[in-house]
DNA sequence: TTTAATGCAAAAGATTTGCAACATG
DNA sequence: CATGTTGCAAATCTTTTGCATTAAA
């Protein structure tokens, strides 16, 4: 646990009232799933996640853990590393560039700036590796997802 | 098609020279393979490339294809958007932050800078679509990355 | 001719879904 | 009590692997 006891109650707080508000049912399951994500600083994935809340609800399975983080990203109390659902893509564009990503379809493209190719890092960077590229991603909503509907 | 002519043909001649170098076999696959890829600035993924392929070479498979995009990222003549065989990693951090992350093994922190958060972006941007956010990725080698010898 | 690369089919890994039992409001 | 949620098992989807055949050098 690398988050503030406080803060960790603070958002568990939020996550119940939201819940409340959209008629979501609060259950056990949810409630130390969230607890587990909100705990870390770490970005764990499903699996993860599943093993550490197996600790205090041994009975939780996998799928759950998936529908409750699916759920809470739809509520906006989580967010995804990386587009969700996408498949590895590819890049043979090896000039220094940055990334515009839609956030709903995966829609990605380059763009340039000399400004941004030349960015200061703060020193807290180093303590964690040898840093080899800076690159800038945009994200948001392409010009055809802001034409459709929102379709989760 | 959305690149010159001229820039395929010279990122081609390099993949060839690259093989020859390192006594890697020239097979028409691996040549249509990277030609599909250095084409296209849309990222596509390995379904994408295998469909684009299969229409000079019928017979090319789709494992081949996987095979020969890792070769290439071996190689240093494509990259991948986001770390490959990666898990889904979530994210509880609701504050504007960046983040570095080990292209080895994933490991992801994140770090905050004032000058980051308020970033100018170049105006070609906006003919993608609506911005929401803007992020910094610093990618590098973790720590732990760094102590060991490299295994693809 | 030697060795690496291909295509196929089957396997593996991650995530999702249908459904009956169960818990929440 | 009504409805939404869970756990299980099976399904789906992406990516990888073993192996006999084929093609580069």
């Amino acid at each position: 646990m690398d988050i503030l006891k406080q803060d960790v109650e603070d958002r568990l707080d939020h996550f119940t009232n939201v819940c409340k508000a959209k008629g979501i049912k609060l259950t056990h399951q949810r409630l130390e799933i969230f607890r587990k994500v909100a705990e870390t600083t770490d970005h764990p994935d499903a699996e993860q996640i599943f093993q550490r809340v197996r600790k205090s609800v041994p009975t939780v399975s996998l799928d759950t853990v998936y529908r409750t983080l699916w759920l809470l990203r739809d509520l906006g109390l989580v967010a995804t590393l990386g587009v969700p659902h996408e498949r590895t893509r590819f890049d043979a564009n090896l000039t220094k560039h940055h990334h515009f990503v839609c956030t709903r379809c995966g829609f990605t493209r380059d763009f340039y700036s000399d400004d941004l190719n030349k960015l200061n890092l703060p020193e807290s960077v180093d303590q964690f590796g040898i840093v080899t590229t800076t690159q800038v991603e945009v994200r948001g909503i392409c010009r055809e997802c802001s034409g459709k509907a929102y379709t989760s």
